[in-house]
DNA sequence: TCTCTCACTTGTCTTATACTTGTATCAGAT
DNA sequence: ATCTGATACAAGTATAAGACAAGTGAGAGA
């Protein structure tokens, strides 16, 4: 069988996309380039990139050019996904199992947070395929918390339930070491090391709508950033230290300062 | 591969927004100002102003000027200072303290990363005040390897002594326990838990030219990931959670399905 | 002290150019 | 019949250059 012209460039652009020759933020060479690169006319190259976008690798804006679908031109370098949609996106099965529901009063975190004395409650074990992966605890405000009732916390995510639009949100990742409820949970050794994640969840208007805190035993998780552009250092961007004496205070203080 | 030009623009004022060269509640240079310095028209310069104020770094006010917007926490995290620009910000005095330094056989990971057979290994313990927070490694290619003295390495970070201009890098970040050894030099029991990130650097063209390993101590660190908009319909782009027993192998066969 | 003026700023338009994709046509090769 | 090459044109985008309105602030002049 012939070899098609226009799949054996498909395939290499694959390749070069794949090797991520082309980063997030810019376009892949102009179809006119590609031409002139492969030797062949635009009509072959365009067949290729048009495979290419059947198969989800690349998209186009007229006027604009050809880009990997797979890193969004709009990031801006923040604009992260969550947990739970990249695991509803990787396929597996996902199920919740409700392990508390209830209303309580605010614990000082939460409180802190949320601005509310009372606070729905909500305790989660999250599985993928069956397996426990993360135990989630999450703080919604009263007035909030009142439309949700247990069955649709287990069966849909906070972020379909709640009635507001939402805007931003602040992720701390930090790690710690296994509670015995949350080993026993997580189906690891007590001690054993975590991933503890809070999450503070605000709505378009800057309001913290969601507090939560999630769970991850170490060996089976991690976390993935990637960063289009590196700032002129060796540590990790956005890690912070943590000084338990003074960190989040201080933190608090030159907000106010200003 | 074409970028644009007001991203660019963006990018490096962000830099010296983020490094305070411009004084939080200060102007900016004028557009006029900045368009000439950038060679860009206005327009140009304007819309990577507009971009960094959708980011919420700067603002501006018609007929005085732009300024920074000095909340800090309200800076996209994901490119806010690095640990040791906060570390200085903060008056703490950072150390570096070369452990190891040397040329040895590429263990099997580096070698996949980098693709040398020799490595320069440099183990260094970071302090901040005296205090340790940080064991890092860093494997360079020998060919680069080759220009670094240990002075220098105590004395900077390697993305000022490396002759490259770095592009992309992807950060792994994981939980652990403390081995004996680290546990000694961070000055915590052993197996308590630890952060661990995993970095691979890349310059400009998408090779590979670092690759690190930082241990932070989970009681003093933690990331802080900004998520602007948490759009849970949008694609998840830069976080990804890895399940080590499929994870990455699934994510790329998944493309593919597509 | 008060007011006016003037230089400078951002905000918002135009117009022009070079470059991009989107789409169509026609001709030749296999 | 299908793939490929060559070409032309429409439509969209990024950028440049400039004009003008409106807001700001500082200093001149009373």
């Amino acid at each position: 069988m012939r070899e098609l012209r226009y799949r054996t460039i498909a395939d290499d652009l694959r390749r070069r996309i794949e090797s991520r020759e082309f980063a997030a933020g810019r376009t892949l060479p102009s179809e006119s380039e590609l031409s002139a690169a492969y030797d062949a006319s635009r009509v072959t190259v365009r067949k290729a990139l048009e495979w290419l976008r059947a198969e989800g690798l690349v998209d186009s804006r007229q006027g604009f050019g050809w880009f990997a679908a797979g890193d969004p031109l709009r990031q801006s370098l923040g604009r992260l996904g969550t947990i739970e949609s990249q695991l509803a996106e990787s396929g597996v099965v996902a199920e919740r199992r409700v392990l508390d529901f209830g209303f309580i009063r605010a614990p000082a975190r939460a409180k802190a947070v949320l601005g509310c004395d009372t606070v729905l409650r909500v305790r989660r074990l999250n599985l993928a395929d069956g397996e426990p992966f993360a135990r989630v605890t999450v703080w919604v405000p009263e007035q909030l918390g009142e439309e949700l009732s247990r069955a649709e916390v287990e069966r849909s995510s906070f972020y379909e339930l709640l009635p507001v639009r939402v805007g931003r949100a602040v992720q701390s990742i930090g790690a710690a070491a296994a509670s015995s409820a949350d080993a026993e949970l997580l189906e690891i050794a007590v001690g054993s090391p975590v991933l503890r994640c809070e999450r503070i969840t605000e709505d378009v208007d800057g309001k913290a709508v969601l507090f939560s805190e999630h769970i991850f035993p170490a060996l089976r998780t991690e976390f993935v950033v990637d960063l289009p552009n590196v700032d002129p250092s060796m540590a990790p961007t956005g890690v912070r230290l943590v000084d338990e004496t003074q960190g989040k205070a201080q933190g608090r203080r030159r907000k106010r300062a200003q």
